[in-house]
DNA sequence: TAGGAGCTTGACGTCAGCGTCAAGGTCAAG
DNA sequence: CTTGACCTTGACGCTGACGTCAAGCTCCTA
């Protein structure tokens, strides 16, 4: 049980970012008597993954679909799960979309250095 | 020889968004007699590739550095070659972690969409 | 019991990538 | 010669993912 300055720590992120992502649902967090934030150590991985995915550009929404995916931390019990495979497949989509637009810019950024390095060997 | 109207509706963006790309050194722009900004028809591919890029989630900064190798909007003859090789070399890296976090969220995304459906047949 | 570190909830600031007026110039068509 | 489509340069607005105060509570320590 941790509070919020180390989850933070760990994770490599700010408080308040931690709070933004609560505010977004993509984590949880338990409250002490006090009122203070109290998280298991595993958001701390949760958390990494999610600032990762934010990241490399795709938006809360984004990851909100399927941050139950990645640990712990949202178990919600699949109750609709048509709606959520169909989600799924569309962000796989998504995803492969992203993933193929960026593999063909880094062929084409390769190539250019290829030939660069080249003009310069010779 | 294209005005930015035409531009924009060839390549699927706006007006504003080519104004835009110019203030950031993305595209260049000739000027008719009275002001209007002229193109040629490579512009439509180069913004196009542009437009890709920064819509999958790429900063205007970063396609700055490689927007060269594009196509033929910013002929820019490659002064600085060592420093352009470095560069592109840096970007090269960060687009391989792009890649690779991108990658690992669809494995992993697949693998629940997998579960799932199993889960819906059974 | 007085600090100081850490926590709380607002609420306003920032930056990128444009959207969206505003106010006006250009030009072919009627 | 006027309309309307298209262009120009500002300049303010918007959204997302936080940064950064402000004002106040909590707890450990000296």
């Amino acid at each position: 049980m941790m509070r919020i300055g180390e989850v933070a720590r760990c994770a490599g992120v700010s408080t308040r970012a931690l709070r933004y992502y609560e505010e977004q649902g993509l984590i949880n967090a338990e409250r002490d008597h006090n009122g203070y934030r109290i998280y298991d150590s595993d958001t701390v991985l949760l958390v990494r993954d999610i600032a990762r995915l934010l990241h490399i550009g795709l938006s809360s929404e984004d990851v909100l679909q399927f941050v139950h995916c990645l640990g712990k931390g949202n178990p919600e019990p699949p109750k609709d799960c048509v709606a959520l495979l169909r989600t799924f497949s569309e962000r796989l989509g998504a995803l492969d979309e992203r993933i193929a637009a960026l593999t063909d810019v880094r062929k084409r950024l390769a190539a250019e250095t290829d030939r660069l390095a080249k003009v310069l060997e010779g």
